[in-house]
DNA sequence: CCATGCAGTTAACAACTGTTCTCCAGAATT
DNA sequence: AATTCTGGAGAACAGTTGTTAACTGCATGG
């Protein structure tokens, strides 16, 4: 459904994200409260006005980035967590599927941590209401999942915000080893796996 | 053993402070990263120069906060975790001590939270080391537990810093309510209390 | 084919930044 | 009482920032 968009618009978008990537590269070295709508365009090699063609400040763009950094993440999600499998199983799997995608979009990782709670208020919030959807959808695979029975609304969604936050955490810790070495990488892994453990048993013991 | 100091360190001393709350001041609306330096000395009324009397840079500055937000909490930390009671009760306890601390020193609790994973890396290396000090101490403290006979030293540890972030999370929590309802605030004690509480089932069951 | 729209440029603005150097008042030391 | 030390002030520096205005070239729609 996508008739192919004019020679314009396409370079527009093309400028557009050529400024998002240049912003996310220099944001690993400062927090986006420090980060100057000049040094952006500049990094890019376009005029420091054309900048307000696309984003109202670097606030907004802030926004933007996590829109992209978050947005795309939904159904992977969705999908780690209603796989099937013994617990174990599935525990690995998904502490592997954190490590690749920190492995393939660091910056990403690394800019949703610091933003999380920093300087910029617009950007908390949409970081804020992007977590607050991975709850609910975290909540509503598991449901599904007979071990649920019993559960309560409040306690289902208590457990799958502290499966989401502690996603980040792992996603966290991997981003700090990933310039380390192999062996690092892999004690993160054990860490990450045993604290899931650690939590996935207190699940099933929780109506006791 | 404490020797008053001279009219001339006592004055230093106090202008030293009066730059670190002013700095903790406007953190709260900002990043370390893009604090100024004349920014900082302007709030405090003296000559952007005199900043260097006391700091390299704002970097610096950040640093001696860490160490004013952290370094007197090691005592209140032990004292908490090694508490007796029944499991529930010292749950309710911490969660309460938590609140009151943020309620106290919201600046203190924004600046570690913002910071952790900031800008600014010798700011985020010295909240790492103050945070694994933390885990440590918790860490010697469960050891003494009867429930930790038989744990490994790894699993120890383990549980020691998901104790420590947690309670970072829930302290986060707390600060984002502070200028809620009352009712707010109950949530979060609601949602922190049962997520101690599961971490504790899942500890009682490590070893089956 | 011509007129409109719009992404990006150029130039200029006042305001701000970190840092250096020189200086001074007054406490500390002798 | 004389000297040294030092926390802070003052002025000046080159460089940076966000924002405005008027412009240009070119794809677009009539």
């Amino acid at each position: 459904m996508s008739h192919t968009l004019g020679i314009r618009q396409a370079q527009k978008q093309k400028t557009r994200q050529a400024l998002l990537d240049a912003a996310l590269r220099l944001l690993e070295e400062q927090s986006l409260s420090s980060l100057g709508l000049r040094e952006v365009t500049r990094a890019v090699g376009v005029a420091p006005t054309a900048f307000y063609r696309h984003f109202r400040s670097t606030a907004d763009l802030g926004v933007a980035l996590v829109e992209e950094a978050l947005g795309s993440l939904h159904p992977m999600i969705r999908t780690t967590v209603s796989a099937n499998g013994d617990p174990d199983e599935r525990i690995a799997r998904a502490v592997e599927l954190i490590s690749g995608h920190v492995a393939r979009h660091p910056a990403h990782v690394r800019f949703i941590a610091r933003e999380r709670h920093g300087g910029v208020q617009p950007v908390r919030q949409a970081i804020q209401d992007q977590l607050a959807r991975f709850g609910e959808e975290v909540k509503h695979e598991l449901a599904k999942d007979p071990v649920s029975t019993g559960w309560s609304d409040d306690d289902l969604l208590m457990l799958a915000n502290l499966y989401v936050d502690q996603m980040l955490m792992t996603a966290s810790l991997f981003l700090d080893a990933l310039e380390g070495t192999e062996e690092e990488r892999e004690r993160v892994v054990q860490i990450a796996t045993r604290r899931m453990r650690l939590i996935s048993i207190g699940r099933h013991h929780w109506l006791d």
